[in-house]
DNA sequence: AAAGGCCGCAACCGCGTCTGC
DNA sequence: CGCAGACGCGGTTGCGGCCTT
């Protein structure tokens, strides 16, 4: 939550991200899509590395993002898929739109995988088997540490990709312009004042404009698209407001 | 009311994977 | 094919706040 903040060697800013940072952040992405996480932070004004610009945005900033309040068929659903899928959290939260990886394995830890040892222990409690630190250390090792049900295992893939998942993957990233309380509350966070720094902020070198066309790393989800191109979304002016608006998902093709 | 312990969660770290050259 | 850079993922850390004594 909140760490001390400090500066590592290099002079980049870490622990708890202030108000400041977020709006920078996501006024930034918002506009431009994060073409280059390692580049974004020097573009965006922020002394931070890009690793911790990416989870910043994914884990909290990102529109669309659920916090708190597990619904019973989220949990079960979570629950099923770690049976399933061991610690891939990644994959499971693709199966939980709006939420993320950090969030599912942090409300595991915290709460289901708790929740779930008492319910066996209870189913326990007549068996003999007592001895739960050391067996159930080693348990825990095997089926959920490390926990791939091999028989289950069989079966990722289609649960993965299953486009008929009853939680569609496809709506936790793509649907950008969905308005939940979530995404308000994100977007929120800035106004069209916060794009002020980006327009006067000159980059140490190259050319803003152009640069990120010359990366070969460019990276634009199609999340990030659709801001700049919607006329619904708050963030349209009539103009193209991103050198990138102009790209269509075909010229990504980045999925 | 104060002190200590515990819990929740944001953020960091390190490693594996991917991609381009 | 090997190397380097960047990204993605899972494990871990550590602080603030709540709870218990």
């Amino acid at each position: 939550m909140v760490r001390t903040p400090c500066c590592d060697k290099t002079g980049l800013k870490k622990g708890a991200w202030t108000p400041e940072e977020d709006r920078k952040l996501m006024a930034y992405v918002t506009r431009y899509g994060c073409w280059n996480w390692r580049q974004l932070p020097k573009y965006a004004g922020l002394q931070r590395c890009g690793k911790s610009c990416r989870l910043r945005w994914l884990n909290y900033l990102r529109p669309n993002i659920k916090r708190g309040n597990y619904t019973k068929e989220e949990e079960e659903t979570i629950i099923n898929l770690h049976e399933t899928l061991g610690n891939r959290w990644s994959a499971i939260a693709a199966q939980l739109p709006g939420r993320t990886d950090n969030e599912i394995k942090n409300h595991w830890h915290t709460n289901l995988k708790k929740r779930l040892k008492k319910k066996s222990g209870e189913a326990k409690e007549t068996s003999s088997d007592d001895d739960l630190s050391q067996n159930d250390k080693g348990q825990e090792k095997d089926t959920e540490e490390t926990g791939i049900n091999t028989q289950n295992a069989a079966t990722i893939p289609e649960i993965i990709e299953s486009p008929t998942s009853a939680l569609s993957p496809q709506a936790s990233s793509s649907d950008f312009s969905t308005t939940d309380n979530t995404t308000a509350t994100n977007m929120d966070l800035i106004s069209d004042d916060d794009f002020a720094f980006l327009e006067a902020y000159e980059p140490p070198s190259g050319n803003f404009w152009t640069e990120p066309f010359l990366s070969d790393d460019y990276f634009m989800p199609n999340d990030f698209l659709a801001p700049s191109v919607d006329p619904d979304s708050p963030f349209f002016d009539g103009e193209i407001l991103s050198p990138f608006a102009f790209i269509s998902m075909e010229d990504c093709n980045l999925y």
